[in-house]
RNA sequence: GUGCCCAUAGCUCAAUCGGAUAGAGCAACGGCCUUCUAAGCCGUAGGUUGCAGGUUCGAUUCCUGCUGGGUGCGCCA
C-alpha cells in the first residue's frame, strides 16, 4: 500500500465511524505549510455541506478517530473544517526501511496488468526526423517506460508515415531520366528528391499522372514498386533508429507498424461502415457525417473516408489502426501521443468507431496531446531562415554546448567518462526541458536555461546524483547493515523521508494523468531537498554519531535509487561523476 | 462563420476533484568554500492570477460575457 492509499483507508474508516456515507470522497492532499501537518483531509467540509451539519463538529469527530490510529501522531480539526494529519515517525522509519531494502523503491507491479498500446513518434518516411517529432517521441517514450515499470503489458506502435501519394511522386522521380534509379541513396538525397518531385508534380501534368498511377501500383502490391518503396522505408528507418539510439528512446524496429500495414484492411473498414449505414455518397466520395461537429457553413461535418477516385485517407487508416489494436493486439487501453492540433481529428475517429461499434465499449482511448515548441519570440521553433530544424542538428548542437560547458569547468574526467557526461547532459537537457513542462501547452525552447545547473533542469538532477555517488565512494569503510535503523533528528531529514515515501504515489499520479512533468517536479523537489540536506547534515565528519551517520547514508541510498529510477523513467541516463 | 486551447511575478514555469497566507527557478540585491564536488547552499525583494459579473463558508480552478493570442475545420497526412 502506498502512503496515500494507507491514509485513505484510515480516513475512509474515520468517515464511516462519523456516519459519513461512502459516496463522499476523502479529499486527502499534501499540506502546503508545516503547521498544517504532513497531509490534510478536505472531504469533511464537502460532506458536512451536503449533509447540512456543522463542518467543524464533523471534522473534530473524524480527527478524534484518526488521532487514535497507531500510524498517526496527531490529527487536528481547524477553522471551517480542515483536518491536519501529522504522521508518526516510527511508522515513517519502518516505511523507509522497506524502501531501503527494495531495489524498486518498494514499487510493486500491477496486480492486474493492462494491455496498453501506445502510439508515438510516428516520423515521416523519406524525410529526416525534425524537431516537431521530438515531443511525441520523448513524451511517449517516457509514458511507455513508466507503464512498463508499473507492470503493464506495453505495446509500442510507431505509426510511421510510409504510405500515400508522396511515394508515387518519389518513385516516379527516382526512375526518371535525370536521376536514374539509384541503388543506395542516402536519406538526405531522398529528402532532396522529395522536394524536387513535389515541385515537378505541381508543374508537370504528365509527371503528376505518372505519379498517381504509381500510387495505384504501389497500393495494389506491384512487386517492382514494392521493392523500391521498401528500400526507401529501410533507408529512412535505419537513420531514424540512429536518432532513437542517440536520444535513448526505447523504440525498436519491431515497434514499427506504419500506415502501409493497414493497406489491406481499408476496404473492410469501408464495408463495415456501409453495413452500419454510416457512409453517404457525396460528390463521388464516401463520407461519414457527424452531427456534433460543424463545418464552415455550420452544417454537420463530413469526414471523407474514400475519395472519389477510390483512394483512402488518413482517417481511414486511423480507423483501421484502431480496429487492429483493439482486435489483433487485444488492447485494453490505447494511448495516442499526438499533437494537440489533431484533437478534432481524433475525436472524429473515436466518434466513428463508437457509432460503428468498431471496438469493444470498455476499451479506454486516450489522447495525450501536446503543444508546440516555440522560440524566444513565441513563434514556432525554426532555423533563422525559417526552415525546419533537423533533429540530428539539434542533437549535434546540444552535444557541442555540453562539451563547451564541461570544458569551462575544467573537468578532469577520463576521455570515456567525459563522452558519457557530455551525452547525458546534452540528451538529458533536451528531454528534461520538454518533459518538465505540462505537455498540453506550448513551450519555449531555450538552450541556456535547459543546460543550466540552476533550477528545475536535467544538469541539476544529474549533479545531485553525482554528489551522492561521491559520498558513497568515500564511505566504503562504513558498513551499513540491513538491521540498521533510521533516525530522523533534523527537520530536513524528516522532510526528505516524507518525499521519498511519496514516490509511488507520484508514479501512480503520472500514470493516471499521463503527465511526466509531475514526475519532474517531484524529482526536482527531492533533489533540492537533498542539496539542503547535503549542506546541513554532514556524513563523513569524524565527530558524527555512527548511528546518525548510517541513517544518513541510508537516506542517500534511497535518494540515489529514486533519482535513478525516476530519471530512467524519463529516458535520461545518470553518470557517477561529472 | 464555427470548434478547441491558452492568458499567473520583468522572464520561464508550478499550483492535487473548489481549500487555509498562489509556489519554484532565472534575472536583481545581500551573505556562505582550512569541512562529503560552490556545476552548490542560505536569505531579501518581487502578484488586483487578462477584464467585468455570477455561483459559496471558500475561486487561479466552476458558469456567463468581453479583450488579446494560438490552433483546427470535406477529397494532403
Amino acid at each position: 500500500m502506498t502512503l496515500l492509499q494507507h491514509l485513505n483507508s484510515l480516513v475512509t474508516s474515520a468517515f464511516q465511524q462519523s456516519d459519513i456515507p461512502e459516496t463522499y470522497p476523502t479529499l486527502i492532499s499534501l499540506s502546503q505549510r508545516p503547521e498544517f501537518g504532513d497531509y490534510q483531509v478536505n472531504g469533511a467540509m464537502q460532506a458536512a455541506k451536503a449533509l447540512k451539519i456543522n463542518p467543524i463538529a464533523l471534522a473534530e469527530k473524524v480527527a478524534a478517530y484518526l488521532s487514535k490510529q497507531p500510524t498517526i501522531q496527531s490529527a487536528q480539526a481547524c477553522k471551517p473544517g480542515f483536518i491536519n494529519i501529522f504522521i508518526e515517525d516510527q511508522w515513517l522509519t519502518e516505511k523507509l526501511n522497506n524502501l531501503y531494502l527494495s531495489s524498486r523503491c518498494g514499487i510493486k507491479k500491477a496486480s492486474s496488468p493492462k494491455t496498453i498500446v501506445i502510439d508515438y513518434s510516428h516520423p515521416n518516411i523519406a524525410k529526416e526526423m525534425a524537431v516537431h517529432h521530438l515531443r511525441s517521441t520523448v513524451i511517449g517514450d517516457s509514458i511507455a517506460r513508466l507503464l512498463f515499470f508499473l507492470g503493464h503489458n506495453v505495446i509500442r506502435q510507431n505509426h510511421i508515415g510510409d504510405w500515400g501519394t508522396q511515394f508515387g511522386m518519389l518513385i516516379a522521380l527516382l526512375e526518371s531520366d535525370e536521376y536514374d534509379y539509384i541503388e543506395t541513396p542516402k536519406l538526405s538525397d531522398l529528402e532532396n528528391f522529395y522536394k524536387a518531385a513535389k515541385k515537378r508534380f505541381d508543374q508537370d501534368t504528365d509527371f503528376a499522372k505518372k505519379a498517381s498511377s504509381y500510387v495505384v501500383k504501389l497500393q495494389s502490391n506491384d512487386p517492382y514498386f514494392i521493392k523500391i518503396w521498401k528500400k526507401i522505408v529501410h533507408i529512412s528507418m535505419e537513420q531514424n533508429q540512429q536518432i532513437y539510439h542517440r536520444l535513448n528512446i526505447s523504440l525498436t524496429a519491431a515497434d514499427v507498424y506504419g500506415e502501409s500495414a493497414y493497406n489491406d484492411l481499408l476496404p473492410m473498414i469501408i464495408k463495415l461502415l456501409v453495413k452500419k449505414e454510416l457512409l453517404t455518397q457525396h460528390n463521388g466520395a464516401k463520407v461519414v457525417f457527424l452531427e456534433h461537429f460543424k463545418n464552415k457553413e455550420n452544417e454537420p461535418m463530413g469526414v471523407i473516408l474514400q475519395k472519389s477516385d477510390g483512394g483512402y485517407l488518413y482517417s481511414t487508416t486511423d480507423l483501421a489502426a484502431l480496429y487492429y489494436r483493439a482486435h489483433n493486439l487485444d488492447a485494453t487501453e490505447i494511448i495516442y501521443c499526438v499533437d494537440a492540433r489533431q484533437t478534432q481529428h481524433l475525436e472524429q475517429i473515436f466518434s466513428i468507431a463508437a457509432l460503428a461499434n468498431f471496438i469493444p465499449k470498455d476499451i479506454v482511448l486516450k489522447h495525450y496531446e501536446f503543444g508546440m515548441m516555440l522560440d524566444a519570440t513565441g513563434k514556432p521553433f525554426k532555423t533563422r531562415s525559417g526552415k525546419t530544424i533537423k533533429l540530428s542538428d539539434l542533437l549535434d548542437e546540444a552535444e557541442l554546448r555540453s562539451t563547451n560547458i564541461l570544458a569551462e569547468r575544467h573537468s578532469d574526467l577520463e576521455e570515456a567518462d567525459r563522452v558519457k557526461v557530455i551525452n547525458a547532459l546534452a540528451i538529458g537537457a533536451i528531454k528534461y526541458a520538454d518533459l518538465s513542462k505540462n505537455r498540453s501547452s506550448n513551450y519555449v525552447f531555450n538552450w541556456d536555461s535547459m543546460l543550466s545547473f540552476e533550477g528545475n533542469t536535467a544538469p541539476y538532477l544529474l549533479y545531485a546524483y553525482t554528489r551522492i555517488q561521491s559520498i558513497f565512494r568515500k564511505s566504503k569503510h562504513i558498513t551499513v547493515q540491513d538491521t540498521d535503523k533510521f533516525s530522523l533528528k533534523e527537520t530536513i531529514e524528516r522532510k526528505m523521508s516524507l518525499i521519498l515515501i511519496r514516490f509511488h504515489d507520484v508514479l501512480n499520479k503520472v500514470e493516471k494523468e499521463g503527465k511526466p512533468h509531475l514526475l519532474c517536479s517531484y524529482l526536482y523537489e527531492l533533489a533540492s531537498h537533498f542539496m539542503s540536506f547535503y549542506e546541513s547534515c554532514p556524513i563523513l565528519n569524524t565527530n558524527i554519531d555512527p548511528e546518525q551517520q548510517k541513517s544518513r547514508l541510508m537516506l542517500c541510498d534511497i535518494t540515489a535509487k529514486t533519482l535513478k529510477i525516476g530519471l530512467d523513467l524519463l529516458g535520461i541516463q545518470t553518470v557517477d561523476r561529472m
